[in-house]
DNA sequence: GCCGTGACTCGAA
DNA sequence: TTTCGAGCCACGG
């Protein structure tokens, strides 16, 4: 039995995201212990698309900027989703982005 | 087996 | 204040 691989450990993560939160790519990096690899996490996310279990669209950049929402089926379907969650989307930006923003490191 | 690319982040000028 | 460069690791060709 090996240790789960970098992709694994993000998508365990990104699972543990609850409805209506947010975080981040280097956010998720940091909890899986590669802080540095942040860029990873979104190549990480662009296989989660094929994983229902990881909502890749509460991961945003730090700005808490809808950066891969062009990876999403059509164009605002990221944007879209959340706002169904109770976000409020400007210019592709989560508004009031530190209040919704969830910190997996507390659950790790 | 080498090179380029990418859903990022941080520090410095 | 904004902009630029460097670091990081994995995958595809």
């Amino acid at each position: 039995m090996k240790e789960p691989s970098f992709f694994d450990r993000v998508y365990d993560v990104a699972k543990l995201i609850p409805y209506g939160k947010v975080t981040s790519y280097g956010a998720i990096a940091k909890a899986i212990g590669a802080a540095k690899s942040a860029r990873m996490v979104g190549y990480a996310m662009n296989n989660a698309g094929n994983i229902e279990d990881v909502p890749a669209h509460r991961v945003l950049n730090r700005n808490g900027v809808l950066t891969g929402k062009h990876h999403f089926n059509g164009t605002n379907l990221m944007q879209q989703l959340l706002e169904e969650e109770g976000h409020i989307i400007i210019d592709n930006q989560v508004q009031n982005f530190s209040d919704v923003f969830w910190d997996p490191m507390k659950e790790i």
